[in-house]
DNA sequence: ATAGAAACATACGGAGCGTATGTCAATTTA
DNA sequence: TAAATTGACATACGCTCCGTATGTTTCTAT
């Protein structure tokens, strides 16, 4: 036990914090949650939070940068799954649709995460997302599938329209067939990205 | 002076501390933005606030009304003074965009009210906002223009698209050259909504 | 004219964040 | 291996701020 390496145990607390945090940002939101009940139930003080992450600010980024790392792994998992770069491209979107029906998801990283940090589109990992599915619609435009445009523009819209998408599902009384309708309207709506003739 | 009626008077105080509100959320965010600061700024005391509106939120949900009805008047404008049906739904998405480009706008409305009073397409107004793009919608799928399908899911993700190309342009180094970038990405996704053959 | 209520100000208590200080263990250095 | 130093975390304190309880004044109603 003694014999633990000194970083090993900071990774130890860390990670005990942004479990501990993540739980309570998801269920009382990041303004409701005290940092005091956060680290009791860590079985940790606020002296620790402060020490590793900085302020409160700090520990959401930690929370926000280890979820949108599991969510890019997502996409980029059902991307290389799909047979083609269109579909494949179509398959990121549904994913991230369905990620988002996570409360933890909803209430983290789309309601508090840009209130407190600012706009998503600058956190590192999104930004990492955004240059994957940017980089996605440039081979489309490349092979002739996607009409000549701005690959960014079209990446940006296409995932504020998943995001939308996602936000109405969770909000809905019967999420399923609001999935349904969603994923359909969310098809036709890249069918507009496609070269006219189809 | 003393001639004036009690409900006037109501009005102008609740008309100064929204005033009040809408500049300190504004420049300093919901969170950061002090309750005391706010009333001393109107000439009046956190007591007049919390008569008038109950709370800090009550105060933010005032705030968030007087603001949704000035943008939802702008898009009827715009929408009505359009030459088609399908330029009018068109145009709609453009004026949304432009509205979110107003720091006011992009921190009250699409930064702290959903992190705050939860999804937006709960709030009173926007629904009415959203059912008016959703019976344009419906409009243009009868009129045979738009390919059928549900028109609420359509309105819902093309909102969500012109909302995160504001965010997008907001944040841009060179918003006018990223504006033109997201007009033209807004009305080729909208394109995939018309039907096949045009 | 007087009673009542509404509008707003003042006073109070409690919670929470951030910092300053203290303590103990682990690593380093001689 | 023993002393010294650094790092990790706990404890203590002050300050701000929200919400409520109470007080005061002005308008309205009978």
């Amino acid at each position: 036990m003694a014999a633990k390496r000194r970083a090993q145990m900071v990774e130890e607390t860390r990670a005990k914090l942004i479990q501990a945090a993540r739980k309570a940002f998801a269920t009382k939101g990041y303004a409701a949650a005290s940092m005091d009940d956060l680290t009791a139930e860590a079985g940790l003080t606020r002296g620790a939070l402060y020490h590793n992450f900085g302020d409160k600010k700090g520990l959401l980024q930690a929370v926000i940068g280890q979820i949108d790392a599991e969510m890019l792994a997502r996409m980029r998992a059902v991307r290389d799954q799909a047979e083609t770069r269109w579909l494949g491209f179509l398959a990121e979107g549904v994913a991230y649709i369905e990620m988002a029906l996570e409360p933890e998801i909803q209430r983290i990283m789309l309601l508090d995460g840009p209130a407190v940090l600012g706009d998503p589109s600058l956190w590192p990992n999104q930004t990492a997302c955004l240059r994957s599915t940017t980089q996605t619609i440039q081979a489309l435009i490349d092979e002739g599938t996607v009409r000549p445009m701005d690959a960014e523009a079209a990446a940006r819209l296409i995932n504020g329209a998943a995001l939308n998408a996602s936000l109405w599902i969770a909000a809905a009384d019967d999420p399923h067939a609001v999935f349904a309708k969603a994923i359909e309207a969310f098809r036709y709506l890249a069918l507009g990205l496609l070269q006219t003739e189809r």
